[in-house]
DNA sequence: CAATAAACGAGACGGTACGTCGAGTCTTCCT
DNA sequence: AGGAAGACTCGACGTACCGTCTCGTTTATTG
């Protein structure tokens, strides 16, 4: 459903942007080949027929440069909202898009970024405002909308629920190295989702068994 | 001159396993200090006062020394396993055990063997055989005596189910970049994992991905 | 519609002169302080307020605007002639004099131009024409008067004598690294380039003939 | 000291110098082919099959790396004295012989480092050490001797005299640019440097080193 | 006096070389 | 004979400078 907005949307006169755009587009083309660790800065900028001087004067370093490329590159072409008036096929949709959960590129780089995330802070401030950012405002109006409906039980802590999807997800890929398709994710939706957002109460203190533990 | 190395008096002889485990030492000593990254074997040599030759004769490299090195000084010290007689105790005992969620140390580690991980399978496996699946067994075994004690419904997904824990820790910690304690894991033990694996039925009304409302 | 060349055919903006001025006096400014290899062209740019095209408009690059700058700013400070009457002192004087033989600012720009000359024969006959030239043709006319007066040889080789001074020199000073002062100006002059300005004849075969005096 | 080791001649503890041999070679080799200014450590890393790391291990830069290679490829192989009977022949047995001053090699490579000995210290230290001190004893030696049988005036300084020979050869090619050959040096040898050596007494009228000014 | 075209300040760019660092291999010496 | 010590190759890193090439903006001449 793109609007066919070829020459209207994307009207940035700038020069400066476009060598940006050049190079950020070589990024992503040797990061899909390669993958992130294999990604050297050498090969992007003769990818990009650029100069490393060129690259380090825009980037702070590698991570800073793969970070804006899978921002620009993904995240700007996915969906900048989506309600099909459910909660499940809102995130379904969101999920299956373009750059969405089931999306292998920007997994795979994140798999490479959390390294580099670990021990600079600044990295990991941009990963958040470029890339994860939008899309967890994007999953939180989803959430929102559907507790307007009644789908998500009234104390249900959404900052909680939200990340549900998406540490399921990296935990599949990334940590026990399994292919993420729609089906996984239907799953988590259907029996870890949706049966948190439901039983949003009382629940460790009463029904069966209570444990003794704590602490 | 001896040539027989007997037991004790000088600390030259081999005594394989000891050697190997002050390496291991060093290893994690450095890997606390600097982190997965920063870590280099020239420092893990000097730190043990061993040979580089050493480490990669016994090793494959410096992300199949971390895993052992983390296997071998957390993971070994943790329980064998856990009844507290309930499936929320049992969880919230091995998270919070040494070398458990809550445990700073193999999070962070984690954190920079994932990017290795991602393009090394011999790296992933070993990650697997000697880190996770101990730990995998160990849920594995609670969930099951949950199920048994009538705590998990006769639908739900033990594999699906107990993902959920760490994988909400994760992604707290290592995307979002937010602490782990142990408030933060009663919560996800009781806000999502209990009700998922109470709500074994579907959820949904089918697999029909856009579903309307619930009953 | 082309503009006439009414005047001269050369419509000259700026000053020209004015501004050329102040980049070659920026130039020799920074060449004093950090020496002809530290000399940068971005520096140069910078201290005189100029744009680097603006240096490659007029020069052809480093080597031959730093020739510009020592000949504007030292040499033509110079003498343009001397007399004292004597070989003796007239080499005294032009050595001594601003931009002669024993000022530190001119020889170590040389020793960074060499290797530069070696390679770049245009940079060479630069050298050649705005620094070494005039000074040769002073040094010509004074071993010429002095031939007239008689205190040359008739067989002796003006254009082998009038390397001496500059050579010893240069040698002492880029070569040994030693100091110049009148001192060791003189103590050349006297004893070993007015020994052969005396000495042409035959030498090699008979170890004979001591010169007298002269005044 | 330890046992006498099975293979011969192993009191040198390591082949060391081998390596160290085969980079000066391959230094030499591009050094002749394109010259100082143009050579680069990544091509003599190259061409030695070496790493940029074992060349900086060893040297600190481009320029001692080179004196190194001259200093071993040349200068090793030039006569350990020479001693013909007379002055002349000495001298010209010298410069003619390889490495000597008509050699286009070291002068080549001296030019380029002329500069970076300007304002590297160590690099003057060393090139002195190395190059220039060998060279300079021999001729001491020659003009001694020369002394001792009357060729060379008592009172003349051979300090001074030492350097007539290398300023004017240095002086030819590499401020002027002109060739050096055999008849050159004879020509200087015959039509200064003998001279000043014959010539003993005060030949000015006053050793005062300050002339009358004139404008 | 306005139009115009050269010259300009500013600085991004491609390119090349630099000097450093870490991984993993290989050799030498010591005990 | 096995381990410590560490030199070695390889390759990527991030930096510096050169010389070229745009941009707009003066500035002096011209119409």
């Amino acid at each position: 459903m793109p609007p066919l907005a070829t020459t209207a949307g994307t009207s940035r006169p700038r020069v400066e942007g476009q060598r940006e755009s050049e190079i950020l587009d070589a990024t992503v083309r040797l990061l899909v080949d390669v993958g992130y660790d294999r990604l050297t800065l050498d090969a992007v900028a003769a990818e990009a027929r650029a100069s490393k001087a060129t690259l380090y004067r825009r980037w702070k370093g590698k991570a800073d440069l793969v970070v804006d490329a899978v921002h620009r590159a993904k995240a700007c072409g996915g969906p900048l909202d989506v309600d099909t008036g459910s909660l499940r096929g809102d995130l379904m949709a969101l999920a299956c898009c373009t750059g969405g959960l089931v999306d292998e590129v920007p997994l795979s780089v994140f798999a490479g970024l959390m390294s580099a995330m670990h021990h600079d802070p600044e990295l990991m401030a941009a990963v958040h405002t470029r890339f994860l950012a939008p899309r967890v405002e994007l999953v939180t109006r989803v959430l929102e909308r559907a507790r307007e409906r009644g789908e998500i039980g009234a104390e249900v802590d959404i900052r909680l629920l939200f990340a549900v999807l998406p540490a399921m997800v990296l935990h599949r890929r990334l940590v026990m190295g399994e292919p993420i398709d729609a089906t996984f994710v239907a799953r988590v939706v259907d029996e870890v989702l949706l049966p948190a957002a439901h039983f949003s109460g009382p629940f460790s203190p009463a029904p069966n068994p209570i444990p003794k533990r704590e602490s």
